[in-house]
DNA sequence: AATTGTTTTAATCAATTGTTTTAATCAAAT
DNA sequence: ATTTGATTAAAACAATTGATTAAAACAATT
């Protein structure tokens, strides 16, 4: 009963505290004053820092990039309508956990062949509807013959990076934080188009 | 002599693993290991990991940002020319420093008013031809009246983001360093085409 | 030759930090 | 009423880590 809520408090703090400050920058007392348990439960729970920092990286992983199979592997959109919900799903999620981006970056970086084991994602895009009906794009002449990582890297650049930068975004315009939402609920129409205005040139 | 020299053998061992690794993730006896230098050496020259850490922080956002002024206030280039000069610029930077972008971000996001002060980018931003040639677009009907912190983070996102999420690019991919490096130079070419080509969608 | 600043060696300090332990308390279930 | 698991309190351990110290060696200058 209390054992999963406990449980769970301590997970929400800590994933509040490892996404924002990383793993080294993340002290477990300073995670048990959050949750408000004494220092030995977190032990008790989860036996040590790196064991519990494992499974919140686990989780913000899984529910990161969950949203993307149903979305990818939809018959009955076309390429057009994916890449809305994508940037859709993604603009939700992101605007909601401000840290999360960052955090899955700076873990990549770190320990880039664990994250490739985690997730099956190399398969999961390859085998897609969606890559699918992006090879019959090209053939089709819809689509020019720009590398698909200038595809790829534009469309997640234009949807993730404004969270990882909008510290920088924030102190060069002066704008504020609501401010900064409007504009990024604006792009959700916005970058679909753009994406879309881009293949036609090279 | 020896002084200066020792004084950037340490800076440079300190630069790239606080640059990958973070301040936290940076411990004081593996920077002096890297520099080949006895730890009472460290602290003889800089007094302490922070000041260290600081000297690398500022010098790093200068390189980074030092650039900007004499593209920006250039009288001689239009708006288009300066994209292109940017672009190219920032890619040569970035491919040279993997790990500058993240570096810059992280601290960005913890220290966000620290920032503010090192740097007067509000000002330079604010001040320069680029901005009045801009706002001149705007007014000529050139550019239409997307909120100009669209344009910046298009720009921001399309040239820095590839550099930073690399590792899940190459993953995703399968791509080779080479790949993604030939990949970036492309870019320099077709970033300022799409940019452009985007201000004609809203 | 003497001086001066640089560097090493080795040891140590004090604080932090992840983890463990022990005893006690509390709440719920049996 | 007793047992059981959850939780706290307090202390302590061991390892890490940033920083300091003292003495000696070294290199270049004067």
């Amino acid at each position: 009963m209390s054992e999963k809520d406990t449980e769970n408090i301590i997970k929400e703090a800590a994933r509040k505290i490892f996404q924002k400050n990383g793993f080294d920058g993340t002290k477990t007392r300073q995670i048990a004053e959050a949750a408000d348990i004494n220092l030995a439960l977190l032990n008790y729970y989860f036996r040590s820092k790196k064991k519990l920092y494992d499974i919140i990286m686990l989780e913000t992983i899984q529910s990161f990039f969950s949203g993307l199979i149903p979305i990818l592997s939809n018959r009955q959109t076309n390429l057009k309508q994916k890449i809305s919900l994508l940037v859709e799903r993604y603009i939700d999620i992101l605007s909601a956990n401000p840290d999360m981006a960052n955090f899955i970056i700076n873990e990549l970086r770190q320990n880039p062949k664990d994250f490739a084991t985690k997730i099956g994602i190399l398969e999961i895009v390859k085998n897609s509807v969606f890559a699918h009906q992006y090879v019959q794009g090209v053939s089709g002449g819809h689509i020019p013959k720009i590398h698909p990582i200038h595809y790829l890297m534009n469309l997640t650049s234009l949807t993730v990076f404004p969270f990882v930068s909008s510290p920088m975004i924030s102190i060069i315009t002066g704008a504020s934080d609501e401010m900064l939402g409007e504009i990024m609920q604006e792009r959700k129409r916005l970058i679909p188009l753009w994406v879309e205005s881009m293949l036609s040139v090279q």
